[in-house]
DNA sequence: TACTGTTTAAAACATACGTTTAGAATGACA
DNA sequence: TGTCATTCTAAACGTATGTTTTAAACAGTA
């Protein structure tokens, strides 16, 4: 009503980043083939050709998608690794199974569970990620798989009965418990007919450690 | 060259049961909306039309993908879950969470690996059928939450310090390995860097079942 | 102001989609 | 044989898709 105040558009971000926040929201909850760049731009409230402008194509816009958080996650597992592993040589001891396995899956977890707001929608997109054969996922999983390598050494330590072999498959496992808990978490209502209500991040992610821990 | 022996078409089954086989593996590589009912009928050598005349609809045909597999799996759980009991009554003991694991993984991973020809594929579109949403999957769920319920005496007698809320949680836990290993078998090798070769079903079967054995 | 590169806008393009329709072929049975 | 329901075919319909094109609006700079 004063009609004076310069607004100044605060909302508006970069019509860019306007953009990848709608595509993760919507990635998240459909496929690639479902979510349609008119209904993209609709929600990000731009123009029709702004996706083909800035990433090029559709294809363009989900590889920038994950790009934008990827790094970001596992530079944090990194850090949890590295902070864990310089508490333990202070304390002269090793790091121990379940501090390792909480690294891995702590950032994920948290960021699904809204302590970073607007992360969980990568989560869940992440995990979605995994199963889009168009969008040579392939490079995406060797970035996983370079932060893993460095967990191995962590893992032979505190557990040199096992093969290499064995811990690569259960880090597999591990990863597969996580995405599905991911994917699925509103399910697990289902499955106890309600008993389960949902719970804090640090709930489920010790619930998701304590599974992984018992199964390595 | 004889031209006189009645070739009867040997090959060619029901147009219908064709059109589930093709689909079946179409939608186990692809999302609903990335597979066009063009590309199954092409596939199947039938008429376009065929889709919308035998199953009402696209979604129908997903659906009927579906239903034709699912009861005959969790049949196959709740039978080795009976057997096992009985085999268990008879020699005067409880059933063993093995036991219990192995009945609810058993039929799943046996089929993705191929020991009925053609079931592999079903397992695969289950994993994927879980994510879309278009498909209206919440009563598919409904099904395999009831055979779970069967198990859950069991568990609670063999785990008597759990309540039912940890139960569940960690059946959720466990068909997220399964799913998840059912999906990515493949990347095993990428996350190994090749040096873990593919293994037999009873191995994979038993690589699951014990880590899930010992997260309960 | 005039020039420049960047961003937004509207429209059109060509193609692919799920579905429908009208009719031909088929096979079983009278 | 003729009749009938079932199965298959070809063509078309209307719509939605990803992308391209052309030009206008904008912001910074000399």
């Amino acid at each position: 009503m004063t009609g004076k105040i310069p607004v100044k558009q605060p909302v508006k971000q970069n019509a860019r980043e306007r953009i990848l926040d709608v595509s993760e929201k919507l990635f998240a909850n459909g496929s690639f083939a479902s979510v349609s760049v008119r209904s993209v731009t609709a929600a990000a409230g731009v123009n029709l050709s702004a996706v083909n402008y800035y990433f090029g194509s559709k294809q363009g816009l989900f590889q920038a998608v994950y790009i934008r958080r990827a790094t970001l996650m596992n530079h944090e597992r990194l850090r949890l690794l590295y902070e864990t592993a310089e508490k333990a040589r202070a304390e002269g001891r090793d790091v121990s199974l379940r501090e390792l396995i909480g690294a891995m899956l702590t950032p994920p977890i948290f960021w699904l569970c809204e302590e970073k707001p607007g992360f969980s929608l990568y989560i869940r997109f992440l995990a979605r990620a995994y199963l889009e054969e168009a969008s040579d996922m392939d490079h995406v999983l060797r970035q996983e798989v370079d932060v893993f390598d460095k967990f191995l050494p962590y893992f032979r330590k505190i557990k040199p009965g096992l093969s290499e072999k064995d811990i690569y498959w259960r880090i597999h496992f591990m990863m597969g418990v996580m995405h599905h808990t991911i994917n699925h978490l509103h399910r697990i209502s289902l499955l106890s007919h309600k008993s389960c209500k949902s719970e804090t991040a640090a709930q489920t992610r010790d619930r998701l450690v304590d599974f992984c821990c018992d199964g390595f």
